[in-house]
DNA sequence: CTGTTAGCGCTTTCAG
DNA sequence: CTGAAAGCGCTAACAG
């Protein structure tokens, strides 16, 4: 059915191996030569079969992007990130989440050994030894996502998670003079989480004022139910600061059905600054993360280290955060 | 590096004939080899090398998903859906859409012709004849999602965007006793916006009211600008029928701006019920579509074609509809 | 500048 | 039930 450079060598009188060279704009074909065998692969509709390409060069055009799970705002906006830089350099974008289906871990395995993509992103907030060990071990340029400070040797792009913390509460106790907050956390073994976490704290400790921890996953529903526990808590906190926008969408839920005001009873922030949180009612205080200025890096950091055989030093690329005052406290 | 068959094959002293039968789990082989073998295997670790195989069999398991745009909610809905059942059969979903530097034919063309893809689900409203024929003669196993009537001769999801559109305006018209209505359209060569176009107006006919047509192109700011029009029309309308739920955000933007209240002053519904829809202020009613449920019919129906060799008659899946009543109206 | 050839890892006849 | 061998389409030395 599609023609082959078989073919195309044929009808040219050439061999196939000249017909790769044009298709690979390699420089050693005469003008005449390539001239000739592009008229005919045109005439043709030749595609090169990239399955075979890729096969033959033991490398594909083809990226991975593992994610925790596919659903929330936060990850697609990765994705186009990705995709974008990405597809302009004509790679394809192999999109993976750690399903029920399959474990994190095995989906990485699986993704390294199959051959089948020449570079990985792995966005995961906290990644064992195991792992770890398993991605250097395999020679594939892999750039992670995670802000955590303890993985060297991996490129990676961080979020600005502590100074973003640190800085909205300052805000809250500075600006804002309250003096008894309330933190949101996301998973314990999440990296972001854990760091956001010891913004807040580190921030409230150095002006001496007084809060508390109540424990989240960033789920709508956690926030829901960790604000109802403070607002049932004998010291009501005056302003409640979600470790995610998700969460403190669930504190909005749970204000609402409390016949509570935000914020003249309670004031809310978050994390994130997803698309919904400026038409919250009313509109959410939070810090802004560009997340896809996150796959962006990531894709351009792994084109970098795809594109350059020398192993250039891991580099880590933080990407600031910014407060966004809105009403919300 | 990796361990290949070859390797295989020399530890268990059998052919590589034999190895590659227990790997595709071919009866052919007596218990005690396949166990002997499997041993083999799994201490070296062995993963087969996929693009070795997809060679070979000319065919791979990776299914292409072209989309207009990756940035939309409406879109990520549908990526998660499709990821959902085509990771269920072990078979990878690439992702794709007509950026700027490719436009639509020309990346489903590549994605025919680059022999990549063994299935193709393909997104988009307006589909012209030269794609059309470009596919029905490539001989791939495609699904479109595109609720146009006149596509024939393809597998398709459609959305029930007609009954949507003219229960919503029934709604307006009967229950809430509007009688001067106005309809903001989507892009006009968008067969989604088209239908819900029509549902509109013939609603409005049936029931003979008065109604007026603005053009958007499914953006927020082209909602913005449309309900801008709108309001400043001596014949104000009374309520305005955004055909997506972000044109309808730009209707409450702008009506915000020009501090008037929903729905006192004007009404807003919307189509889509996007996440963000029900915590707008007041929430909006809108026409919901279970856009997930969409990408996972058009990946089930794919499925379903490429496993099946003999050609089944193509299938039309129509995902309903619903309204949903919140206070915008 | 161009042709010859080996071979990538695996599947798949075809014999045995 | 198992092995031998061809070949998928292309790249990449190596000759010439």
């Amino acid at each position: 059915m599609a023609a082959t450079i078989k073919e195309i060598a044929a009808r040219a009188h050439v061999s196939i191996a000249t017909v790769s060279r044009v298709i690979n704009k390699d420089p050693r074909v005469t003008e005449e030569t390539r001239a000739q065998i592009l008229k005919i692969a045109e005439r043709l509709d030749y595609r090169p079969n990239i399955l075979a390409r890729s096969f033959a060069q033991k490398k594909s055009n083809l990226i991975g992007l593992i994610l925790p799970e596919i659903s929330d705002e936060y990850f697609t906006e990765v994705i186009k990130g990705v995709d974008e830089i990405a597809f302009s350099q004509n790679l394809y974008t192999i999109v993976a989440s750690s399903h029920k289906y399959k474990s994190l871990e095995d989906e990485v395995v699986t993704f390294i050994k199959n051959g089948l993509i020449s570079g990985l992103i792995l966005l995961a907030s906290n990644l064992d030894d195991t792992l770890l060990s398993i991605l250097s071990k395999s020679h594939l340029p892999v750039v992670l996502i995670n802000s955590s400070n303890n993985i060297k040797k991996f490129d990676r792009i961080a979020i600005g998670d502590y100074q973003g913390s640190f800085s909205m509460t300052t805000y809250l106790i500075k600006k804002k003079h309250y003096n008894l907050l309330a933190h949101i956390t996301g998973p314990l073994d999440n990296d972001d989480a854990g760091l956001r976490r010891k913004g807040f704290i580190d921030a409230c400790k150095k002006y001496g004022v007084k809060y508390i921890i109540e424990k989240g996953d960033f789920s709508r529903e956690s926030g829901f139910n960790a604000c109802k526990k403070l607002l049932n808590n004998k010291d009501r906190p005056q302003v409640i600061f979600a470790a995610n926008d998700m969460m403190a969408i669930g504190c909005y839920d749970c204000i609402k059905q409390m016949k509570l005001q935000i914020p003249q009873d309670v004031g809310v922030v978050g994390f994130d600054d997803v698309f919904v949180s400026q038409y919250l009612n009313p509109p959410l205080t939070t810090v802004r993360v560009n997340i896809e200025a996150v796959g962006k890096k990531a894709a351009e950091l792994l084109l970098k280290k795809i594109q350059s055989t020398n192993n250039i030093s891991s580099s880590v690329i933080n990407i600031p955060t910014e407060l966004i005052i809105r009403e919300s406290c």
